[in-house]
DNA sequence: TTGAAAGCGCTAACAC
DNA sequence: GTGTTAGCGCTTTCAA
């Protein structure tokens, strides 16, 4: 592979300097049309690209936001990631910025910091998301002076903000939704309790039961790791002991998908004995039968919101550190009302 | 924020020159051991990290794999985007590459070309995804001697691969599968006319039906353009018009689930009346009822392998240009038998 | 074993 | 309007 033309090249066949080449590249008012024109046809006809890293080395100013994120997975079943990865994108090019991800996992976490990967790449700021609260690599970037917005995690320091949908909010609205159904015997199947979204939605499904002085149990409160497979487990176990139990709020919607599963197997009805609901709105839960109700989430947006403040912030702009972005609850096909019958299964 | 520390800096503190910093950090064995020490210490105690950017400018030697891709969309259904993005990135840890990517949307295509950006970026070789056959900029990455793999697009040229299932046999596999459960009459609804899988999908129904001798119909072939809701308008359009037909087989799950509504809203029963069939298997395809017998592909796979394909034609091996990943047939429930019975909807 | 000097491709004072 | 010079942070001959 022949190497790129560089600047030098494109002045030497214009018979100028290559800070006349640079200017006229750059759109500096102070150059001679004349030579602007023949510079601009040489690039042209040489298809000479300026040379972006070494741009970025001498003006020391970067326009990149790095997107560091954890949950890059094969076989993942939704578009979390994607659709953040999409928002940011979308912001970014509104302001002319790249993004660089880095994708971590627990295996590798050892070889590189998050620090290092910044710091090499030159980026203007971070974005963090699906990393957990306990990291020991998150607490390294909160405490240095690289500007960064973290997802799902709460945060507001000097250069740290987050972004997220009010979780506890949300939770208490599905909880007091499943409550205004008439159901009084609600699970709670939660996720990892390492992330922070997960005791927020706990936190909010507390208050609500305690708000309507339903039944708040421990044994209603099942683990469900964020996973399918653990959650059908669990509920497996949990629903032959508990029929009075008529509805099991999940916080994820893959875990909803697991305890229909189950109380399929079981021969529970959904919603008729069983109202099952979700949280986040993954693409699958719309193709459920029944499909999914379930809490929405707009995690293009979580990502868009999160790139604006990274660059406000990075632009030393006075705002917020704190974004709520909004929820919604949708109603779909598998909670109902247990008004006037009787749903137990005893 | 305060300049990270430089070499610069490390080399006073520890009163050698910046050669025997950079001698020292790059592992070079002409270092006395006391003086590599002593720089590791201030290395760690000030927190220096070497900026990549610089050493790549130096060295000329890129070690970033680009990838180039359309589709990253909001409220997109699939993984694919996602899985592929993985696995190119599994590979390129193994190797110590970074990847950047290079989302293109129409809109943006002529703001800046693959080449510019791959330019710019010092980029080491591309892997173009979703790009269409027709695209003016794929021309450009093609005839320049950037090293080049495309996933799902064929090609095999000096520098430039392939990766992707056998699309021809997949899709003639299928259609032998409805023929062998008894179907005859088999409707085809196909993608993009734009896109190579189309034709070699729509190639490999058309050498099925004709081996079995089955009828070859250009009124049983829809264009559903890899879009749920069109498909699902081809299809209400389409059943009633053929009572005739016994299978639909669709070029993309997402198209398999749109016509399946429309069976559903017609009153026809899948499979008993209608088998219908996808091609992708994507997560939802497991999820409908009935789940949805398809054809599996490994998208991550598709990303790994084009990395790797990539790495080795930019370190100059010689290897095939055209890689096929495997496929499988996923026997679910949206497809049935009509030995001995009669499914037709006159 | 170490350092001085040149240079990667580019921009930005500062002169002319 | 244009060129000269210095330098971004780093690696790499070549000498010592």
């Amino acid at each position: 592979m022949n190497k790129p033309a560089n600047i030098r090249e494109v002045a030497r066949r214009a018979g100028v300097s290559i800070t006349t080449v640079s200017r006229a590249l750059n759109g500096y008012p102070d150059v001679n049309e004349e030579t602007r024109k023949r510079i601009m046809a040489i690039t042209e006809e040489i298809g000479y690209i300026p040379n972006a890293v070494a741009k970025s080395l001498v003006t020391q100013e970067s326009r990149s936001f790095g997107f560091i994120l954890s949950g890059l997975i094969r076989g993942s079943k939704h578009t979390i990631i994607q659709e953040c990865l999409c928002g940011i994108y979308a912001f970014a090019r509104e302001v002319g910025y790249e993004v660089t991800m880095f994708p971590v996992d627990s295996a590798m976490q050892l070889k590189k910091s998050y620090m290092q990967f910044s710091r090499e790449h030159n980026l203007a700021g971070v974005i963090l998301q699906g990393i957990r609260t306990d990291d020991e690599y998150s607490r390294e970037v909160f405490s240095s002076d690289l500007p960064c917005v973290l997802i799902d995690i709460p945060a507001d320091r000097n250069r740290v903000g987050s972004v997220s949908i009010d979780n506890e909010a949300a939770s208490a609205a599905m909880t007091d939704y499943l409550l205004s159904q008439g159901h009084r015997n609600i699970a709670f199947v939660n996720g990892k309790e390492a992330a922070a979204v997960s005791t927020q939605r706990y936190e909010g499904y507390v208050s609500a039961m305690r708000g309507a002085s339903a039944p708040l149990r421990w044994d209603y409160v099942l683990n469900g790791e964020f996973d399918e497979e653990i959650a059908y487990r669990e509920a497996l176990r949990f629903l032959p002991e508990h029929p009075e139990v008529t509805a099991a709020y999940c916080a994820s919607d893959l875990m909803a998908i697991g305890v229909m599963r189950a109380a399929a197997e079981l021969g529970i009805a959904v919603p008729e004995q069983l109202s099952v609901t979700g949280f986040d709105d993954i693409p699958i839960a719309a193709y459920t039968t029944p499909s999914l109700t379930t809490i929405q989430q707009d995690f293009f947006l979580n990502g868009y919101e999160a790139a604006r403040m990274l660059y406000d912030i990075i632009q030393g702009k006075d705002v917020p550190h704190r974004k709520k972005t909004p929820h919604r609850l949708l109603e779909r096909n598998s909670a109902g009302s247990i008004q006037g019958g009787s749903p137990l299964r005893t």
